[in-house]
DNA sequence: TACTGTGAAATATTTCACAGCA
DNA sequence: TGCTGTGAAATATTTCACAGTA
């Protein structure tokens, strides 16, 4: 329960297991430290570290067994489950995140969906049906909704959030342009403005 | 040309300039570091630091120029210019960053996309064109295009990304499930999976 | 006076290099 | 023999604390 990791290291364990997983559909029951890391653009001893820092699943002289190894990850990174998750916005990135394969095949469920908007209350996405906002403290409860996924902006991102939180979600992971302002006891936040991927790109492209 | 900063200064630099670029729209004119700080969600010093990496843009006893150090950050960035962004994929995630206001008002402008599926080609989305593949090499020339977005998956990520950098593509990111196999002189590449941010959230959520 | 800019100190992370073991 | 696991060394990053200055 009181497992502290580097953020940095958490990342990559994330990246590793998704690399174990393809090997393991594709029935390869073996792998090498190097040729692991090499997938994942890390140093060896980078990734025997990261390893290092939860346990010792290795066998030395020959490498880690990828259906155990991807095991032991996925109970450390809290994917040996399923999470149900309340999607706040239904606009295009809602969208997107409803069809997402990759949280779908994780453990990340969308439960439930919310929005102000007339138009979308009632409808059915992905298999997702779209609630009013009345409905949520009895969802969360009802439905043991924990993430609030936020992809709206301003003044309708910190409204969402607030109501999620009063309904009794646990995290918030904020996916819109607006860094969350709300300071709510006990309930976890993480601001992912994934457009920031551009920027650094930007970057490196203006500086070689 | 030569400017080296780490990787975490760079994202938190994109981090400030979204703040300021909020605050300048907003018309406030001045803040401290302390306050940009704590809107960042990083400590004064930190800022202070960063900013100093890259020159010295505030006005001791006073604080810091909304819109000249807003300026100085997207220069630095290379955000003070259009980029043109080619998609490949016009799948949900692929469609929902045509419809990204956060790029688009940043200066990330989709100029073309390009898919294999038929029912795609032809049609104009966010008023961007989805082209064939075959067109590929002509329209990077004439529209110059430098950066190329992938949201596809498996072998055929891994073809898009063949024929962008044989079309002459600078960059690419990549918001796809498998990070990228192609070795490639001169390309830049960044596997960037939006998904780790659930990852994240569910070792918090596990270990406290 | 009330801030920024920044060396120096404190931490954190990565790499090295090899002991340990199947 | 051919790997992993890991202290110790090397780097990198963050924080501290205060000199510098409008």
């Amino acid at each position: 329960m009181k497992l502290k990791l580097p953020q940095v290291t958490v990342s990559r364990l994330a990246l590793y297991l998704r690399v174990l997983e393809k090997l393991s559909r594709q029935g390869q029951e073996l792998i090498r430290s190097e040729e692991l890391a090499e997938r994942c653009g890390v140093s060896a001893a980078q990734l025997r570290k990261d390893l290092s820092l939860v346990g010792a699943f290795g066998v030395r002289g020959v490498g880690y067994q990828v259906r155990a190894l991807e095991k032991e990850i996925k109970r450390i990174l809290g994917r040996d489950r399923i999470w149900h998750l309340a999607l706040g916005g239904l606009n295009e990135l809602g969208r997107a995140l409803l069809a997402e394969e990759r949280l779908a095949r994780r453990g990340f469920r969308f439960v439930a969906a919310f929005d102000w908007r007339e138009e979308w209350i009632g409808q059915v996405i992905q298999e997702v049906f779209v609630y009013s906002l009345e409905q949520l403290p009895y969802l969360v409860k009802e439905s043991d909704l924990e993430i609030g996924v936020i992809t709206l902006a301003g003044k309708e991102a910190e409204l969402m959030a607030e109501k999620m939180y009063q309904a009794g979600i646990k995290a918030l992971l904020n996916l819109g342009p607006d860094p969350l302002e709300l300071k709510a006891e006990g309930l976890l936040i993480h601001n992912a403005d994934f457009t920031v991927a551009f920027d650094l790109l930007a970057f490196e492209l203006t500086h070689h």
